[in-house]
DNA sequence: GTTGAGCGTT
């Protein structure tokens, strides 16, 4: 997104593009545009923002027509305090598709150099590039990774209560699309810190502190289960009183013991 | 409301 077209880079041919560092995160385009104005002719002012988050990424590309002007705007501008930081302002070294570029200036047409690569390389393999870069960068930003631990963090957290929870039948289905979905939703709302579907459904989150303390659920489970499952049917008939009517077993035995003489008896 | 080395938009 440029400053003047919504649809990419206007025309980024024979423009000399600096490149504005250390710019707040809070500075648009608007606000540098009128800056860099004063020195020439502004063609484009471009500031990198986060695709997930769309904030800004804390610097600016401003493209010139003429290089004089962007000379001049380098010099008047690199070091001026704008919204409390001091920018830095310097000749781009890249292009927007990597191309290596001279004062700015772009030393190939981008449509070139897009047709040598695609002759040379018939897959053309525009993810994976995007991917490489996209990470690169974001393991040069402290605050990014910062991010991404909190998110990955977040991804092992939703993985251990879907499978604690209960094993439901769209449990692959989710973790498929896991990450994706925990980013849109965590955009959407980022000042819920824990997610809505988990709570409602997490058990333990619904119990006041004052029956917990009572009653610990883990240690009541425990204590409470082990007499019901170690007494067996069997046994149970065995504790209780004798039934009314004698098995068989127990008419054989008086029987026995009334026959037979002294020896079998105990004290 | 947070961040801070660096090079790019549908």
């Amino acid at each position: 997104m440029s400053h003047f077209g919504r649809a990419g880079p206007p025309d980024i041919r024979d423009t000399y593009s600096l490149l504005v560092l250390n710019i707040t995160f809070r500075t648009t385009a608007d606000d540098l545009f009128p800056l860099f104005d004063k020195y020439g002719k502004v063609v484009d002012v471009f500031i990198p923002r986060d695709r997930r988050t769309g904030d800004s990424r804390g610097f600016a590309f401003v493209r010139y027509k003429y290089a004089d002007e962007a000379q001049k705007a380098v010099e008047k501008l690199d070091g001026r305090v704008v919204d409390g930081r001091e920018m830095m302002v310097q000749f781009a070294k890249y292009g927007p598709n990597a191309e290596r570029i001279h004062k700015g200036r772009i030393l190939e047409p981008v449509e070139k150099l897009k047709r040598m690569s695609r002759s040379r390389s018939p897959r053309p393999r525009y993810r994976d590039e995007y991917r490489d870069r996209d990470y690169r960068r974001r393991s040069r930003s402290r605050s990014r990774d910062r991010y991404d631990r909190d998110r990955y963090r977040g991804r092992d957290r939703d993985r251990y209560l879907s499978r604690s929870r209960s094993r439901s039948p769209d449990y692959g289905k989710e973790r498929r699309r896991g990450r994706y979905d925990y980013e849109r939703s965590r955009s959407r709302s980022p000042d819920r810190s824990g997610s809505p579907t988990h709570h409602s459904s997490r058990p333990r989150g619904s119990l006041s502190p004052r029956s917990r303390s009572r009653s610990p659920v883990g240690l009541d489970d425990k204590e409470r289960s082990p007499p019901p499952r170690s007494v067996s049917p069997r046994r149970r008939a065995d504790s209780r009183t004798p039934s009314p009517v004698p098995s068989n077993a127990d008419v054989r035995i008086s029987q026995l013991s009334k026959d037979l003489p002294i020896t079998g008896r105990c004290k």
